[in-house]
DNA sequence: TATCTTTATCGTAATATTGCAATATACAAT
DNA sequence: ATTGTATATTGCAATATTACGATAAAGATA
């Protein structure tokens, strides 16, 4: 026990869990943000940005490119990361069939 | 050491990745799934539709509530649960913003 | 080649999360 | 008052996450 029970949920359930979970560390938000802000990618220029070591943020970055949050490609010397557009669209969609079924419930619910 | 570094990050790069924790389990997932499914709020009903125990069920239940992605009201014996649109209305409008700033990037990008 | 720069990985400590049995609490109904 | 039902809390074990120093790997530059 501890460990989360994966295989009793749907795939759809675990996929949304997965990518919301890359997004559920203050640090994550603040590469996104930092990525998204800056009108390009990102070569070699993160860890600057934040206040933690190098080895941690290296370490979220890779959550974050397993979860397909962004991708990265080397770039010479420096790795270029981006913004991953598929695994926002996933989680976009999520809200939005979210919202469409709050809408349905309006006056229904307490 | 091990400890998140919330007070290092913007007040809402933590918020945000609370509301993105708490969505980041399958269980949660499943727990908001339920809710919108059913055309209605819930009362004790939840703990049956799930592959876990009473007491981690329960857990869950408090998680979401925390983060302010459902809300409870007592009724009676049993407890109702909703969805809480504020919660969901606050991740929205994050990825309203993510998406409009993607789309500015159209092409700058690798 | 030797050195510098950038990023990744390893090892490890501190902390957090997950899951459950047992128990507590709170209200219903008998 | 006692019993039954629904939910919460406590305590604990297993596992995961977070953070960082040290070190490795890979390309750039002198």
């Amino acid at each position: 026990m501890g460990a989360t029970k994966t295989d009793h949920f749907t795939d759809k359930q675990n996929d949304i869990a997965t990518l919301a979970k890359a997004l559920g560390h203050p640090a994550r938000v603040a590469i996104l943000d930092y990525l998204l802000r800056v009108d390009a990618c990102i070569c070699g220029d993160i860890v600057n940005e934040l206040p933690l070591a190098q080895a941690t943020v290296s370490q979220h970055l890779r959550e974050l490119k397993n979860a397909g949050l962004i991708k990265g490609s080397i770039e010479g010397n420096a790795i270029c990361y981006c913004i991953d557009e598929k695994g926002f669209a996933k989680l976009q969609t999520y809200f939005n069939v979210v919202s469409t079924k709050m809408e349905k419930k309006k006056n229904k619910c307490c």
